[in-house]
DNA sequence: CTAACTGTTAAAGTCAACTTTAAGTCAAGC
DNA sequence: GCTTGACTTAAAGTTGACTTTAACAGTTAG
């Protein structure tokens, strides 16, 4: 009697049914137990969910957290592996804000020199350009 | 005599025929002449095609760099239309570096404190989190 | 009983920016 | 004259994370 249905999962995780669905056909979730055809939810799929909407927030990609869950389960050692998987992503994020760094200042560059056009204020390597600021 | 065929356009821009004529079919680049069915091109193509490689590499999208393109050749203040694509750019790209230094802050926080799993260490919010540091 | 609701499936659609494929055309070199 | 290579087209495939659709089944309220 404490099972839930996959609307009720979906609105207490704030996702569409379709979604749940869709994760379980990539075996991210685990197929549950059906009553005449219907899916029964133990309430720790709510844990579960809450665990991958924090991933997919911090940037995992979906086989990511698959592969986390998987490591999890085999290694029985959970924060190593999350750190592992910590320090993956940092080095990516650490990546993308650099690059975003570098977008930024070309744009304000081009915002505050007098080039007519992106090519003239853009250098061919990552270099700073705009000669005529 | 001085005109280019889809091939030499390629490559001298480095990037693929495929590439070229899909920009075509979206009204990127206009459709050129053709001799015997062929593409013939102007060599002012490789100017067009160096402001679309760049807009692309300041994270510009094909349409908007179609709507800059229509824009420059609508109102002839190039640098005005740049400059509002620029500002509007940069607003999201700031963001971004704003979103990916949280996630930075999150990650690097689930590597030092003690929490076993994520969820653990994250807030439902953009607060800072982990109180058992 | 029946309408309305919620669930089921497999398959197709979405988005962006292309690439790949298939089937055919054309020009140049031997 | 024939092969090779570059070109042509339209249509389908790619990636990730889903959503939408179609066609059907079971549940609940009145």
């Amino acid at each position: 009697m404490g099972d839930l249905t996959i609307g009720e999962v979906a609105s207490e995780a704030g996702i569409k049914t379709s979604a749940i669905r869709y994760y379980e056909q990539i075996d991210l979730l685990p197929t549950p137990p059906r009553r005449s055809g219907r899916r029964q939810y133990d309430p720790t799929i709510l844990d579960r969910l809450r665990i991958i909407e924090t991933a997919k927030a911090l940037d995992f990609t979906l086989d990511e957290i698959k592969l986390f869950f998987k490591g999890v389960s085999e290694t029985s050692a959970p924060s190593e592996i999350w750190r592992a998987f910590a320090k993956a992503k940092l080095t990516v994020i650490e990546e993308r804000i650099a690059h975003a760094e570098f977008l930024r200042s070309i744009l304000k560059m081009g915002l505050t020199c007098e080039c007519l056009r992106l090519s003239d204020c853009m250098p061919a390597s990552s270099d700073a350009a705009c000669q005529n600021n």
